[in-house]
DNA sequence: TTGAAAGCGCTAACAC
DNA sequence: GTGTTAGCGCTTTCAA
């Protein structure tokens, strides 16, 4: 801060009114104040530089103009990039964001708590993994704090979330494939069995079957290979497949894995295993684009909407902050994006239409 | 907000004591303040759940515990990341970040002023675009505001920077490329003449050149493609450079790629005309590993350090600020990390040693 | 060792 | 129309 700042009442001093005058003419209260007092402000603002101290303004007006956004994992490129949705709401509405430096689920409430002696006007929350819990929650519900919550699936109906759909990604990806002519369709699924299982994985799943089995096609669960949302995971679920239907007349002609990460791990295997992408195995992903663009062959993708999550959270945020109530008690589900590249075979089919 | 805060003065009321024995036992001045009325304070604390405002405490401290970050380019993963750095230090030394909303370089004066306003105590900034300019900085200057800039390489000695080693970077990859035994290396280098040229390329191009000079090895100015920084950019530099070398009896055997999506780019046209990588072309680029990591194949690249950037310039920017004046002025400079991966053949010619 | 009171910079009644 | 004044919640002399 500047060691010396001008305040209002120095304008006030300098403009040869009171205080409370400059206060309207900043404000814009134009009802109360004469065109020719007003010019004199104004001038004397622009003589002395004046910047209305924000802090003590929210002081009086018990508003900070601020929001909390909490990231539990910061660390994801792809989960970042909610900030620029949030951003640019927030931007428009004339909002600053405090994002927290506390890292990590458990410090969430660290974060909650810090933010809220800051005197936020609300938060978003960002996860990345799908905590079912409500807890550091309830005390923001029971004091009637704006916040929403982004990809956490939580079962209150009384929390406005935004959610993505990913029993509805596994659902189309697969269905993707089957349009291209597959019969055959293989998963590498994610963590469905872990100590806590990931309900996108567990989703992603069941949209797999069910594609399936609405087309009458067999959903068989030999092919169905489990692994962490890794690079590595991918690798090995490949290569664990691969060793499974090795004798099998009726190999899977495509696969669908259900995380990015997992993916480019599948394509490597696949390819040091010497198959032809996608002629010998067609490949559905889904995640982050900008990953997966530059995949060899160029990965078919269904890409999660992360910036238009937080364009979704702050603007239903805003309307509460504004309104002082929420809209209603929403849940938005943010559906995905199919972007049709190579890795799925439909530039060489040219059975795939819409 | 809490509809009805509790505050010190509650507190003070329920404890049976006065509010700046509330105060100093909140602040911890343990000096003027017995045990058993410490106990009762902090009873009452407890007791009514009691959040103290930092709102109103920044506002007799003057200071905020609070720097603002301002990103000209948010949009860039890469320069994302910046945050990632930026936090882990803060989170450390009991700081929040505010990030600027306001997106692009032109806003980035308005970005100043809500900071400011809102009495930040001091400022990060980053950007992708190496501008020149210390406009909206001078005033910082001049009312002593803490502050640091990432990436930006101005004149002025009196300003903190964080700068990437732009000329080590192309020196070091090229320098890579002979120690495989290339000796014939192009590359393509970015906006080398735009009508503003861009330091990076210009830097980097620069490395190209002395590291071959250096080892005697000719820099050909025809194997210089210019072109943008993107995907494209790198696509068609290749067409053209393939092009001019077709009836070469000398081709180059390798090339350094000055920006990560040309890079891609570049690499897919590589491919596309039908040459094995890295066998009949080399290739080295720089940039973002968690992009270069899954091309095919898995492209040798420098890595830019921002998350570093960001942790250095945390902790430059704390210390003036808790210091109430800057270490010293200075300019670090971060190297890269080159990552041997694929493209650069080294996994093929067992030549690469260190 | 504790408490009273001034004041941080601003807004918003309420008088004039 | 314009000015006076009482806070917002807290820290910090300074007395007691």
């Amino acid at each position: 801060m500047a060691r010396e700042a001008v305040t209002i009442k120095d304008v006030a001093r300098k403009a040869g009114v009171a205080i409370s005058t400059v206060s309207s003419v900043i404000n814009g209260h134009q009802q109360h104040v004469g065109p020719v007092t007003r010019e004199k402000v104004l001038l004397a603002v622009k003589e002395l530089g004046y910047r209305p101290n924000a802090i003590a303004r929210s002081m009086v007006k018990r508003t900070t103009g601020t929001i909390g956004l909490v990231m539990t994992d910061v660390v994801s490129p792809l989960f970042n990039e909610v900030i620029i949705g949030v951003a640019e709401v927030m931007a428009a509405e004339g909002f600053q964001i405090l994002i927290s430096t506390e890292i990590g689920v458990e410090n969430e409430d660290a974060a909650i708590e810090t933010f809220r002696s800051k005197q936020v006007d609300g938060f978003i929350f960002m996860s990345r993994t799908q905590r079912y819990t409500t807890k550091g929650l309830t005390p923001l519900k029971k004091d009637k704090i704006p916040f929403v919550v982004i990809n956490r699936y939580l079962a209150d109906p009384e929390i406005n979330q935004v959610l993505l759909d990913d029993f509805g990604n596994g659902w189309t990806a697969t269905q993707h494939l089957i349009r291209l002519g597959h019969t055959r369709i293989a998963t590498l699924c994610g963590p469905l069995h872990d100590a806590l299982p990931w309900r996108s994985a567990v989703e992603r799943n069941r949209g797999w079957q069910q594609a399936l089995e609405a087309h009458g096609l067999p959903a068989n669960q030999d092919w169905v290979i489990e692994s962490p949302y890794t690079f590595k995971g991918g690798y090995q679920s490949v290569q664990r497949l691969l060793e499974i239907i090795k004798d099998s007349p009726d190999r899977p002609t495509a696969l669908f894995v259900a995380n990015d990460s997992m993916c480019v791990g599948a394509l490597k295997a696949l390819q040091d295993a010497g198959l032809r992408l996608p002629q010998e195995m067609a490949v559905v992903g889904i995640g982050d684009p900008a990953h997966l663009a530059y995949t060899f062959p160029a990965t078919t993708t269904l890409s999660l909407p992360i910036i238009e999550a937080g364009r979704v959270a702050a603007r239903i945020l805003v309307n509460w902050i504004k309104n002082g109530k929420p809209e209603y008690a929403q849940s938005v589900t943010l559906n995905s994006n199919l972007i049709v590249r190579e890795s799925c075979g439909a530039h060489l089919s040219g059975k795939f239409q819409s």
